[in-house]
DNA sequence: CTGAAAGCGCTAACAA
DNA sequence: TTGTTAGCGCTTTCAG
């Protein structure tokens, strides 16, 4: 048990220096067809496997790529672990998938085991960290990517370009003659306030509607959050005729109690969601959402944090288009 | 950018020996208050993180755990992801979640990268792999818990125990008259067979009741999947009453396919799921499913790993038990 | 209670 | 085209 099998017997066996198991292991130097086929005869005989420990030491860098998400269970996250995964697997980069359940103490510690480990990498969808808790990553030269709607310090950007889709579903609910809106928006002390609230309010005036600061309610993004955020706004005089929801798992909780409390959807309130999770298309009535594709952002910054590890050094943004989708909750 | 601070710029502020640094870090040696202190200042003050990849090359062993599933959408394994973090956590042990699709060759490239890596163990729940497959970690001295129904050579065992809830099950089933039953199975390759499916087939007959092969679909753990095998199962000729699922994933592909049908759900046929995924409770109507608690099942992995890495040899099986979750598709 | 120093396995600069 | 070798930063034995 615990045989362990160096490069230094790897060489042994194939009458070879370390340096050249190395090389014909990387690939950075030229080794002789022959030698190469004695090497990785060795390797396959032996079972060699690389001491991944050794060559962090040795380089000052893991391949290891943090993901920092803010809730796991959420499947939009998980797609983007799995598309951010299979985008860095062919360059022999793993992914860490980390779940900081929104808490910024966690966030942190991520970050700082980033440090620690020496990280390739991290991709993180912040949502308490504020710039200067980049600082650790910056000094350690650990590029980050963000998902986000502004960049923290020099990490590069992977943003959503919502305006369009969010256009298109305010153009449905006010065709269908809807005036009051409201928001079930993130918690007041996220990063970076709430871009999805923001960007709510400015199309809002354009459509000559008001979003009146009693028809916003803030929670987590958790279907409870929706569920009490829905019921305070079923309280309120004048009550919405359309919600917007901070994201899907939100607007399903708002759904749990319209149902609850006998409020026809989309009968007597319209209800948009974001992100289109795999969940949206599963409640009935089926959920109208605004799709922000988790595949195209793990596409987006896994190029973004590759042309970090060549070189770039100037920041960078990518913006990541959203789609509306209507279904049938408006 | 990149000034990294060394435990030998620590033990130089702090004016003592990189020893001391080490085992104030680790407690492993009695240091005096006064040093101690002195070094604790000069840590702070350095900002300084312990290099893991030193350190792991010096003891041989990391402090990543590998946690290796089949699908990370699956909220169960989110769920299951977030509780072994959880418990490994305060032990100083980092979780890595592998995501292999369900796919043999992936299966098996996460095992290799655990050798590789020298996690400090695995936590698996296996679908397409052999115990020889698992003769790499053995022979690397790297513990596995599997979470599966049956142990793969010497690794400890985390399995259900679902005989009660499922025999609960039957027992609502066939209260409501029922006597045409089927399964949607998982694929016929998988790991050890469907040990659901042998379940049912013997609660079956205990109540009378047979499972003829052509009420028997199989296929993967999706919701694709489960929509297919309903299509199937409803086509048969005395086409079913209730049907057990492999997943709660194929129960709501299954009831997709019900509605696109025109099969009322349970009129015409009830529909059984396995898991409790937090999606279960969210379509209508509301699924009823055997939950198996991806939280107990984590902390129980935790158990096992942390005795195995405290020098136990023999191999332990933990069940967790399985519980009747009566909804609304009986 | 503390320090000196060896050495974990690898990479890459330098030498041949 | 290949080999020699220093040294990455830590832990731990041995010595004091």
């Amino acid at each position: 048990m615990a045989v362990r099998v160096t490069m230094a017997d790897v060489a042994r066996a194939a009458g070879v220096s370390t340096a050249t198991v190395s090389y014909v292991l990387s690939g950075k130097r030229a080794v002789a067809g022959g030698t190469r086929k004695a090497v990785e005869a060795a390797i396959a005989e032996l079972g060699f496997t690389v001491n991944t420990a050794a060559r962090s030491l040795r380089t000052g860098r893991s391949s290891i790529v943090a993901l920092v998400v803010p809730d796991l269970a959420n499947p939009f996250y998980a797609q983007l672990a799995a598309s951010l995964r299979e985008e860095l697997r062919p360059l022999g980069l793993h992914v860490m998938v980390c779940d900081t359940k929104a808490d910024r103490d966690e966030e942190r510690a991520y970050l700082r085991e980033a440090v620690q480990q020496r990280f390739a990498g991290v991709v993180i969808t912040p949502f308490r960290l504020t710039a200067k808790d980049f600082l650790l990553l910056s000094e350690a030269g650990i590029p980050a990517v963000v998902s986000a709607d502004l960049p923290f310090g020099e990490t590069d950007l992977v943003t959503p370009d919502a305006r369009a889709a969010m256009r298109a579903a305010l153009t449905e609910v006010t065709g269908a003659g809807r005036r009051r809106i409201a928001m079930i928006a993130g918690p007041r002390d996220a990063t970076g306030g709430d871009p999805r609230l923001e960007l709510l309010r400015a199309l809002a005036v354009q459509f000559g509607l008001s979003l009146p600061g009693r028809l916003v309610v803030r929670g987590e993004h958790t279907r409870e959050a929706g569920a009490a955020g829905f019921a305070h706004l079923m309280g309120v005089k004048h009550r919405p005729d359309a919600v917007f929801c901070a994201n899907d798992a939100v607007a399903i909780g708002a759904m749990d109690k319209a149902e609850e409390l006998g409020v026809g959807i989309p009968g007597d309130v319209a209800l948009i969601g974001h992100d289109d999770a795999s969940f949206a298309s599963l409640v009935r009535p089926r959920l109208t959402t605004v799709r922000y594709s988790a595949v195209d952002v793990g596409r987006a910054a896994a190029r973004l944090l590759v042309e970090r590890l060549d070189g770039r050094v100037t920041r960078r943004t990518v913006r990541v288009k959203a789609e509306f989708v209507p279904r049938e909750t408006v």
